[in-house]
DNA sequence: GACTGGCACTCAACTGGGCAGAGTGCCAGA
DNA sequence: TCTGGCACTCTGCCCAGTTGAGTGCCAGTC
């Protein structure tokens, strides 16, 4: 009936998805984004061109809207109530429409100097998580330097029974691994004191992952009586370097939790769920990529108690190789710009403290 | 005007509160408790009469009530409303009216089997964690075992540049604490072997409190040119012996505080923040006593955002000394027998655990 | 063709009254 | 000392009515 209405009968297909986002439309979600993170409320049209001076009149931001709801970006609750961005919404505004805030330069030097009071590694750390959750006033992760890009500073051997060993491994990072190794005959001064030559001889500075190569061939410079027993140090030695399982984690901030949202008990059990299983926090920061920053967003994230949170990761370093990551666990609805300036800002901090230690 | 009434004039007090608590206020103190952490809801004198065959009326449980809530051990939340017992009434009930549960023979079986599992220490504390959260399904605290009561097993001092040495120290619990020193002067191999096999000499065996006065004199037996380098290292250990902040702990089911009750947010944050600070829950299992069972109820906990939980710890240890504390933390209104019964056992198996190891 | 003002419509959220039910305290009587 | 009965108090729930924010659509203007 109405196409009849038109003199010349042509169907003109005014619906706004036939046409590209063009740049106001994009405006009135980035306006959509920052309001909703701003009141946690869904926002309307009128409120939006009150806030923001879009130069056009609440009806036309409705005709924008319903573009931008029909192509996915924003939806509605309910009729009559206004938008809120869909995680589709969230990456666009991530990739295109908003910058990463630099910290300011007051921050900056708070932050350097909370972690430059760092006694050890394991202090470094946690201040780190501690200073990301106090930050971003969500919940923090970091991952302590992994490994695999480590090099060995020192291989230990300490006898404590005639057959039974404890292999110390200690890392350019810092960073001691322990094991006991049972021989299968007893082992003397001697040959222990040897074996820890040679060891930290051939692979001391090595890369850890470098390390089974270079002592492959170790146990034929033995005699053949001791083989046995260097050959049970390196399986337990190797062992060690694999175990990339053993990387440890460190949590801060669960207490930001509380200000998820309104429907509460059921948001956060399964965020608090995911958060004591070490394999879930390391298989998120693991997909991230090595240098650049990564933002997973509601139903990107793989594991599916954290379908409504993202999180913004980032792999940090000592000199210019990332050794581990860190990121933040928030709302989906959360100010990413801000979140992502100060994972960066951080994460470059804590590269800075590690080198120079 | 009652008074009158008595021929004998008389006055006779028959406020609840003039008696002694009798055996019958006690069962219905006890069956309060019970129904209340059964339901999560105030329990009024007719339901109570139902659920237990207490052998009297509803109107006399209510006079019973009546005599409760004035000496403080129940209260209503609003005229017309049940009762609910308070922190003293939690109290009555775990001194006098309760007995810890014991697991059953295939419970106990499981714990046993599930702690066998692990590996190393970090395992056998994570296990523990993890199951104790299972079983009592609050939230679970195991502090590592402590170096107080450890004994030395091995120092070993290893050499990273001419003037930095790092000293590790190796306890019978499979702890392993490692320090960076810094001599005054370069040291070389022959004064390192020598300081490493009189430090483990002297050392070995003794309880870590008692090292620094068996070393006391060690720098006296050295070269003089030697002895700063000595006291360097020996101020190391003793500082790594002393330093109790280094103790750790682990926590596990903190996905339980959503089961905490309905004023959600209000309660759950004050919890995980205190979760969050290592020093509250240090001090917190610190005050348990060391080997009873220690059960701290609401307000009796110093530390203000715990005011409506309940602390159920224990210590636990190898042998018959108690090196460490383990315990729950959950609403004043928990499974108080079963909570313990959990508590007793885990910890009791955990000992175990670490004797043969 | 793009924008705007106006209009009818929808729906969540709030309000107030009324009702049911659980629970109490008190009292007189067994 | 206990019990049954009674009047009373509250909360929780349901229901209907109202408000207000927000929408979609349309006709008109630049």
């Amino acid at each position: 009936m109405p196409d009849e209405s038109k003199p010349d009968g042509r169907l003109i297909d005014t619906r706004p998805s036939a046409r590209p986002l063009d740049e106001r439309r994009l405006a009135v979600l980035r306006a959509i984004v920052q309001d909703y993170v701003g009141t946690e409320e869904p926002v309307g049209s009128k409120a939006l061109v009150e806030r923001h001076n879009l130069g056009v009149s609440p009806a036309t931001v409705r005709n924008d809207m319903a573009a931008l709801e029909e192509e996915g970006y924003i939806h509605q609750p309910h009729t009559s109530a206004g938008r809120i961005p869909t995680d589709k919404g969230y990456r666009l505004f991530v990739d295109r429409l908003a910058e990463v805030k630099p910290m300011t330069a007051p921050e900056r030097r708070a932050i350097r100097h909370f972690l430059e009071g760092a006694v050890d590694l394991d202090d470094v750390v946690a201040r780190t998580v501690r200073l990301l959750a106090q930050l971003t006033r969500q919940v923090a992760v970091v991952q302590y330097p992994s490994l695999t890009r480590s090099t060995v500073r020192h291989i230990e051997l300490v006898s404590l029974t005639p057959t039974k060993l404890m292999l110390v491994l200690i890392t350019n990072t810092g960073r001691v691994e322990q094991r006991m190794v049972d021989c299968p005959a007893p082992v003397g001064e001697a040959l222990l004191g040897d074996l820890r030559a040679r060891l930290n001889g051939m692979a001391g500075g090595c890369r850890l992952p470098e390390v089974p190569t270079v002592l492959e061939d170790l146990p034929a410079g033995f005699d053949p009586a001791d083989r046995p027993a260097v050959s049970t140090v390196l399986t337990v030695l190797f062992e060690a370097l694999a175990e990339q399982n053993e990387e440890r984690i460190m949590l801060a901030g669960t207490a930001n939790l509380t200000r998820f949202g309104h429907d509460f008990p059921l948001t956060i059990r399964p965020v608090l769920e995911a958060l004591e299983e070490q394999v879930v926090l390391l298989r998120l920061l693991g997909e991230t990529a090595d240098s650049a920053m990564t933002v997973r967003i509601g139903h990107e994230i793989a594991y599916e108690g954290l379908n409504s949170t993202s999180v913004v990761s980032v792999g940090y370093g000592s000199g210019d190789q990332s050794v581990a990551k860190l990121g933040v666990i928030g709302p989906t609805r959360m100010d990413y710009p801000g979140t992502m300036g100060a994972v960066r800002a951080v994460a470059r901090y804590v590269g800075q403290i590690l080198a120079e230690s």
